[in-house]
DNA sequence: CTGTATCCGCGGTGATACTG
DNA sequence: CAGTATCACCGCGGATACAG
C-alpha cells in the first residue's frame, strides 16, 4: 500500500460532483445563458420539477452554482456558475465533445486503425 | 420543441458510458497498463470482486474494453482498451485534473477573481 | 485465477399534487 | 414563478459464499 492513488481520488471527487444523470446537463444549459428554473424546467427534456430543484441545490452545495433571489413579485432566481462551476466546464465540453463523436459516427463506422500508445497521464 | 438539444443527447450518451462510482476509475488503471483482473482488483481500493466483475462486463457491452481470455491453467484474462475506450480517455483525463486543482486547492484558497465570458460551447 | 450466485439496503429517480 | 410534499419503484452498489 502506501501509494495511496492520486489520480483516483480525484477521480472519485469529480464523480462526487458531477454525478447522476442530470448534473452535467444543467451544468450545460446554465452555461448557455439559461438561469432561471422555469427556464431550465423547459429546456431540459425529460426533468421534473423536483429532480431539476433537488440538483440544483445539490449543485448549489458543492459550490457549483450561485442562486440569487430576487425579492420581487412574482419571485425571480437566477442561477449563476461560481468561479468553480466555470472551471468544470471543460469536463462537461469534453464529455460532450466525446459524445458528439460516437453518436455521428455511428452511420459512418469507419475501420478505425489501431492506435499507439497514448501518453495520456 | 423542433430544436433536440444535440449536446444534450451527446451528454447523456457520455454519462451512460461513464455513469457510476467505478467505470472512470477502471478505465485508468487499464490505461495505465493494469489488465488483468486480480491486479485491477487489489490496485482499486473498496471495490469488491463483484462489482469489479459487473462493471468490467458493462464496459466491455459498451464496447470500451475488450476481454482476452487465454485457455491457460490456471486461467488468465486480459482487459485493453478498444479504440472507442481510448477515445474516452481525455475525458478521464479531463475529470482527474480538475479532481486534482480542487483537492490542491483546498489548502491554498487563493481569492478567484471573477472570470470573464468563457466562449466555451 | 477469474469470476458467478444470492441476497439486500439505500438512495437516485420519477409522477403527481400542493404551496408561498 | 419557483419551488416542496408525498409516495413509490428500481437498480446501483455491496457483503458473503460458491464455482469452473
Amino acid at each position: 500500500m502506501a501509494k495511496e492513488n492520486i489520480e483516483t481520488k480525484a477521480l472519485e471527487y469529480c464523480m462526487d460532483m458531477l454525478g447522476g444523470k442530470w448534473k452535467p446537463i444543467i451544468l450545460y444549459h446554465v452555461s448557455k445563458g439559461t438561469n432561471r428554473f422555469n427556464k431550465l424546467f423547459n429546456e431540459i427534456e425529460g426533468i421534473n420539477r423536483q429532480m431539476l430543484s433537488k440538483q440544483l441545490k445539490s449543485l448549489e452545495r458543492s459550490g457549483i452554482l450561485d442562486r440569487t433571489l430576487y425579492g420581487e413579485i412574482p419571485p425571480r432566481v437566477e442561477y449563476t456558475l461560481t468561479p468553480l462551476g466555470k472551471s468544470l466546464l471543460p469536463v462537461v465540453q469534453a464529455m460532450t465533445k466525446w459524445g458528439q463523436k460516437q453518436t455521428k459516427e455511428k452511420v459512418e463506422v469507419v475501420e478505425v486503425p489501431q492506435n499507439q500508445q497514448l501518453p495520456l497521464f
